[in-house]
DNA sequence: GCGTAATCGAGACGGTACGTCCCGTCTTAGA
DNA sequence: TCTAAGACGGGACGTACCGTCTCGATTACGC
């Protein structure tokens, strides 16, 4: 880990930039577990005590550049449907987990699970910002009445969000706009028959 | 990858459960990423080739002692009482995903995301056969009417199990028998208001 | 190497000083080796560009410092007995040698060996003007009948001076006042028999 | 350093063969400073490991090939004249010291400055057995009564091969055939007046 | 005493090399 | 014949310094 004192006044914007698109580009090209610090170092042209003098690690890097340029926006649709807005955000997200670049954020969550740090970045740059409007989104739901009163909003966003993350990282079956209707149906109507 | 023709005539199985067990301990102590094969092979008092004669990867070795030494079981109970039975099984998946021994399950599970022969190995080792048995069980729940009829029973093993390994995977908060029942309540249930 | 103007009407004088302390200092507490500029730069409260301003190498520096606080002094003594006064002077460089603070002397040395311009300076700082000293020392001896005629100055300084440097360079033995006895017994008499 | 157990068992002599050679073609072309240990692992076709797995250092590397390839050999020539003898070898000596290849060697006592290690594997493995033949002579030399009985023979050789090394290390003048008839005059006849 | 220009401390920058770790394969000697 | 031990070629790691550069801030000179 880097002991530099890294005063950000004299950050270079060039470099950061190049950085970021590197990383992200030979990601893309060889997936992130190919992809030494060296290689992104060389492709942005930039030394390697650059990147590690403003990011802990790989990871981390990658963290920032997906949340940038390649994750879905964390901002929520509101139309006042909360089912139409639900699902038009999922398919969002089901698509992008479906689509090569995802297989970068796949990898870097993958990578969380051995170090405790980067598990901490992507749950906060990338997880909890989108949790967030998410769970704003239901908050407003449940006061008109689309939703019931008496559920904890986390405890809903796992629910229909987890079988799209689950997919994506247990590989059991692609993530498809069709998943969407099928977890939204069974999580609205639930599952006792009537 | 070995090309060794391994065949299991020759196969030392005092040699193979000394790798299994040394592979668990290691990363008992130490987690998956920082267990080297090397590691493994000399405190199993194990050629590192006899490692790699048998299985693919550190990663498969793994895989392979978890489904024997540490994972619940794939048996599923029956009471007849199809949620009862769910709530026991979860809170059992629940409190090995708290458990510290889950963690080298969760750095397999990290490992998949970059290796596909890992993910497949997973995916048909550890994951199938316990979905198989929660499976079995939900379908003689839809035969007695303990569920909707309408559903794909692989869709509800998801929007059930999701957001355990959605905790798991992206640690937001720990998995725990209370949650289980939220999950249940709301999968069964159903978000809507009544 | 600096591409700066380096007008000596601007210099520090502060700064110098600093500069020149700081290396021996650091050089004596961890050798010159192991003291980088930059850390040479931190100890003198001084910018780095100071130093490569003024100098075009830590060697350069080291070679300034040494000449100015650590080596012996170019001049020599002259009481009439040459003999006398070569023992005199090179018992003290014998001391010198034997010292602490020669290693930094001996390390730059070292350094001179891959550094044709760091080889320069020695030369033209540490070692010439230091001969000159002993030369002219010896050609008064000369023209008093105190050694032969015939000898080329700079052989019989080498003769009678290398030793020394041998034995601190090649590290067989310590430098001693003993020493120095000892060669110039042989260096005057000769080794034929009588 | 290495912390490899290095049975010499198992040493591949075809890499400890390209090893060497390769370091002392980069040296002659590059000198030894700027040639470094990846280079000579990449020219010798070998992990960079392989060549810390037997030798501490780059330094002590090329002390072995010098000792092996390039260094003039240890044996003393012997034909009853020992002034003779001695010309003769010194000549070698300073011959090598002339020649564009003792820069290596050069370099690898510079190198011994900053460091102990390599220090002692310079004097024993390219110093000590050298003047060990040399000491061998001079006592025979001192029994024929050729040279004086009263004097300490390691004092004699350096008094007569440190000139040498003086020139070599210092720079002072080049080491000539020239060189050693002079050293020799004045370290036989001493400088006295007759 | 004022404006300009060079120096100053600080430290980021593109680079090179370091010495270590581990990978997956190959070799050796001995049971 | 198979195994443990471990050497091998190779690649990446994260660190240390190199010598240059870019900042504002300070300092010293000539007008």
């Amino acid at each position: 880990m880097s002991t530099e004192s890294a005063n950000p006044r004299y950050r270079n914007e060039r470099s950061h930039k190049a950085i970021l698109d590197a990383a992200l580009k030979l990601c893309r090209e060889q997936g992130f577990a190919k992809t030494s610090v060296d290689a992104i170092a060389k492709e942005a042209g930039v030394g390697k005590q650059t990147i590690y003098r403003w990011w802990p690690s790989k990871a981390a890097v990658l963290v920032e550049a997906i949340d940038r340029q390649s994750a879905p926006s964390p901002d929520f649709p509101d139309t006042g449907d909360v089912l139409a807005d639900l699902r038009d955000q999922m398919v969002i997200v089901a698509r992008y987990f479906q689509a090569a670049q995802s297989s970068t954020y796949r990898e870097v969550i993958g990578a969380a699970q051995s170090d405790p740090a980067t598990a901490q970045v992507v749950l906060n740059t990338l997880v909890r910002p989108r949790v967030e409007g998410c769970r704003n989104r239901l908050e407003q739901a449940r006061r008109q009445g689309q939703i019931r009163a008496d559920v904890v909003l986390d405890d809903v966003i796992e629910l229909i969000y987890a079988p799209l993350y689950y997919r994506l990282l247990l590989g059991t079956r692609p993530t498809t706009p069709e998943q969407v209707e099928v977890i939204l149906n069974l999580a609205f109507d639930g599952l006792r028959p009537r």
